[in-house]
DNA sequence: CTGAAAGCGCTTACAG
DNA sequence: CTGAAAGCGCTTACAG
């Protein structure tokens, strides 16, 4: 196509095809009832002539947009992106595009903009990853307006979307109980942001595992942290510069867990022959930091995929599901990763 | 807006102000001629309806999609995700919206898939990052489609586009002196992906640095690596396990420096006591390694603002440049981060 | 299996 | 300063 040129349109190849537009659009939208010879005349056409179907006329004519949404926080950049990669290669596969949003949860207008972009923009549907995952009035307003839409790592498992997770409160018992058999019996945690679920479900797994192994929980052992390194930084040295510490540290991500290992360094203390630190995600610090962390690797671009492949099934009329069903849920593996940062208390 | 409410539309509007939908219209997108007082009735009954104008309408029928495109390749996810960050920021501020696309630069239908998101979707205009803002053919089905587009960190400078940049050059000279200046006279290089301009300009000003200090350029402490970690690993065992080793190592990223810094635990070398250390881009993982890096900050996300605005106001029919006007080109300040991995020698 | 007509919700170009 | 008409490029609903 030069410049100049106009852009070829339906008419241009239903005329050049010897047939109607309607019969040009469903070969387009591969719809039956053409015949092969006529579906063929109509795909040379269309190649002959470059056509390329206009989307807003599509969305503003029919049912579809074919424009999903990616609506995300203020989770860390490397967590967002690897869920966008994996939505995007769905979305490409299925001929879809990908409109992303960043969305401050604690914004006074959350609500009043995801209206506008759903209404606006007419989006077949919306992928959400925490914390925008369990904001109510996000979820009112997609539910309202009838878009659908699937959650990334939900709290509440009582919303009536589809939804992915992993079990992190089963990874984090797992992972607890690693560091039991080793030997460590004062195991310490650094607990994450209180407005993630995750943050919660694996400090419940860990408690489950020194109380199914007879240990008491030391509150002087527990720290708060919001799942930032600094966060880990200020918890690691209540943790660890005290009198008292711990031998093993569960740190609720790998952010906070590498921030442990630094103020390990600061102290002196050897990781792991002094001090073993685990942590959570898989994140790329994990295998950065020195001793590599032992951690737990969430299948992120996965969860996303998965997510998106349930969010077209559903988008798409064809193939949807009917309103009464129970949503899909899906629980995927995880895995426990274990590097140099453990090893048993000296 | 209760479920089953059909979304008011601009005759909706126009009926409950008592004016026509070109009135209407002409509010809407801010138009001038329209009397104060229609204009207050209109805006009125916008809001008693919640009315939100239809986009897909907007840009069938206009010249605007109020859609910005995002190129991304493989760079790194904490890179491309500040950039679509600052451009989302730019966005919304404007009322325009942002697509993303991932493209791989070496597949062989790259141009085809570029012309098939402009045409369909009629892209107001596009951003483009390393090392696809150097793609011939995607730059020129950009301009053979008249979507104007911004290209972040170019290599090549003799596109009509306007580009935004920091001087790569300059700022791994500045810091190659500052080594100097420490008094290191072994200086070694970790170069990256050859793909990328800035791995070539860092080296540049590596190379210029040294030879107005009167140092001599050792091949043996040059190292090919490709900004990733592995690649920093590889490189720096090769600088770091041999006889003589360098005093100092300037990675070309700090995804390198921070894998240089690894070695030289493995090699039981201190950092910096034994060997200094700098990277380059001020990622996360510079705050999060030990020592913490010396590095080169660059302003990502105020790179991809700059970037954004451009093209709005290039989008922008009415604040649009002339077509023979001189592309802008936007050198932004970089920042050079005094750590704690650099040290004079021993 | 195929097509003619209407319409999606806006903006453009023009008339007054 | 305001509006009536046409049209953007498709899909829908229907007729044959």
């Amino acid at each position: 196509m030069k410049p100049g040129d106009r852009k070829p349109t339906i008419n241009d190849v239903a005329r050049l095809a010897g047939v109607s537009i309607k019969t040009v659009s469903r070969v387009i939208n591969k719809e039956p009832n053409v015949r092969d010879e006529v579906r063929e005349r109509v795909l040379r056409a269309t190649t002959q002539l470059g056509y390329r179907p206009n989307f807003s006329a599509r969305s503003l004519a029919g049912q579809r947009s074919y424009l999903v949404g990616y609506l995300f926080g203020d989770a860390g950049g490397d967590y967002a992106h690897r869920v966008e990669v994996g939505i995007l290669d769905r979305c490409r596969a299925a001929g879809y595009h990908l409109l992303v949003e960043q969305i401050d949860a604690a914004a006074p207008d959350v609500a009043e903009r995801t209206a506008a972009l759903v209404t606006q923009l007419r989006l077949d549907g919306v992928v959400l990853t925490p914390p925008i995952t369990d904001h109510a009035d996000v979820l009112r307003v997609l539910r309202e307006a009838g878009v659908p839409y699937v959650r990334i790592a939900p709290d509440r498992h009582d919303d009536v979307s589809p939804f992915v997770e992993i079990d992190d409160e089963a990874a984090a018992y797992e992972l607890t109980t690693h560091l039991i058999g080793l030997g460590h019996r004062r195991i310490g945690f650094i607990k994450g942001d209180p407005g993630h679920a995750a943050a919660r479900l694996r400090y419940d797994g860990f408690c489950r595992a020194l109380r199914e192994h007879g240990l008491e929980l030391q509150p002087a052992f527990i720290g708060q942290g919001d799942f930032s390194y600094a966060s880990g930084l200020a918890a690691a040295r209540g943790l660890l510069l005290g009198g008292q510490r711990p031998s093993a540290v569960f740190a609720g991500n790998d952010d906070m867990a590498a921030a442990a290992i630094a103020v390990a360094h600061e102290a002196g203390l050897r990781v792991p022959a002094e001090l073993s630190v685990v942590g959570f995600d898989d994140a790329p610090i994990a295998g950065v930091v020195w001793p590599p962390l032992t951690t737990v690797r969430q299948p992120i671009a996965q969860m996303a995929e998965t997510a998106t492949e349930l969010l077209l099934t559903r988008a798409d009329p064809k193939r949807g599901g009917e309103a009464g069903e129970t949503p899909p849920r899906h629980r995927l593996a995880y895995e426990i990763c274990l590097r140099r940062s453990t090893a048993p208390p000296a």
